[in-house]
DNA sequence: TTCGGTAAAAGAAGATTATTCTGTTTTTGC
DNA sequence: GCAAAAACAGAATAATCTTCTTTTACCGAA
């Protein structure tokens, strides 16, 4: 299992194995030259296919940003939701969210770096829409797990407006600041660190 | 006290005055148009200067955001320093680079804006070892004052790599929130909770 | 005050790059 | 096997950053 599996399971078949091509060509261009500048014609030499074919599958370089981007976002929020599911409880879950985030970091270093940087020119672009509605959705069903364990959901005392960026906040620096390489520590390292500084953050 | 004198501080006098002008409205077009879509041309044509002047006094495009950027980043720092300079306790610090962080937010919400649209440019820019080393800088001064309070600083037992993350991350990623129009909330309304949490995150 | 040098400013020309458009080939459904 | 649709190719276009040359303004020293 390479790094582009969530390529492969979101473009299957024989059909889509260009756009998977031009899909892994682009990201490793992202990362390697950064999302700027990368040109369309350094994809198309890296691929050895045209600029047609490219704008026909994608219409423009946000299409592919943007593409790699959702594709990276949904296998990171699957992941989520995987470890989500066995939760019984506030505590567990919030576990849940720390321990996932880290894990998925750690596990797709070069995903991770490039949802980092791709984020904001894909909240300016053409699909700035498809981005708020699934950050919503993403938010609302986060909200309803948490708040859906009864009288336990008591012991968060704080505003629900800043339970998340309580929980996530420290994980997602230290991750950035790990992808950077202004710390060397695994963020995987200090699972128990964050889980339960965000845990007892909630409390008072 | 306008949104500008962040400039005037730092280019001061009459000499520099189409060089402000220049920062002003390309600021004004990152923040408006972002920073990826403004042209020379539509800075060109909001100081009603030429091509000429602009690269004469920042080189290209990057001079220009650099030049933005660390001012912002200087201003915030100074501001930070301020109330560091007060405090006599580890708990006093904590609540300092909090509450001062989220003050000048709030203060500067177009200067933030921009700030966190900048960093990955500049980071990837012909400015990126001053960006390193000043951020190294910051980060020694800031470690020094924390862990400069003697016994007291035994109330941290967290390892050092991960403490930076659990006191700003929230506030940041709460701040990121705010600016972009997600949640409603003033920032400041939550100083108490986020300087609170972030206190009780650094003991077990 | 004038002179010479340096900095500031202007704008045309060049180079790079995203995008469009037209034509050709391949695949698909019948 | 055939028409229609999708896939692909690459030349032409348009936008935009950057460079270069020329002109203008400023400022200290003779």
């Amino acid at each position: 299992m390479n790094q582009f599996h969530i390529l492969e399971n979101r473009f299957p078949g024989r059909r889509a194995a260009l756009k998977r091509d031009i899909l892994e060509q682009a990201l490793y261009c992202f990362i390697e030259l950064g999302v700027e500048a990368t040109t369309i014609d350094a994809i198309k030499a890296r691929c050895e296919t045209s600029v047609g074919a490219i704008y026909h599958h994608f219409g423009n370089k946000e299409g592919i940003l943007s593409a790699l981007f959702f594709a990276a976002q949904d296998d990171q929020r699957q992941h989520l939701d995987q470890e989500l599911a066995n939760t019984n409880s506030l505590r567990e879950a919030v576990y849940s969210v720390i321990c996932s985030y880290l894990d998925w970091v750690v596990a797709n270093p070069e995903w991770a770096r490039f949802l980092y940087q791709a984020r904001s020119a894909v909240a300016k672009g053409p699909f700035q829409e498809e981005l708020k509605d699934r950050n919503a959705k993403g938010f609302r069903e986060l909200k309803a797990k948490l708040l859906g364990f009864g009288n336990e959901s008591n012991s968060i005392v704080q505003p629900f407006e800043i339970v998340i960026s309580l929980i996530v906040g420290p994980s997602e620096n230290y991750c950035k600041a790990w992808l950077a390489g202004r710390v060397q520590t695994s963020p995987r390292d200090y699972r128990e660190e964050f889980a339960e500084s965000a845990w007892r953050s909630l409390q008072r």
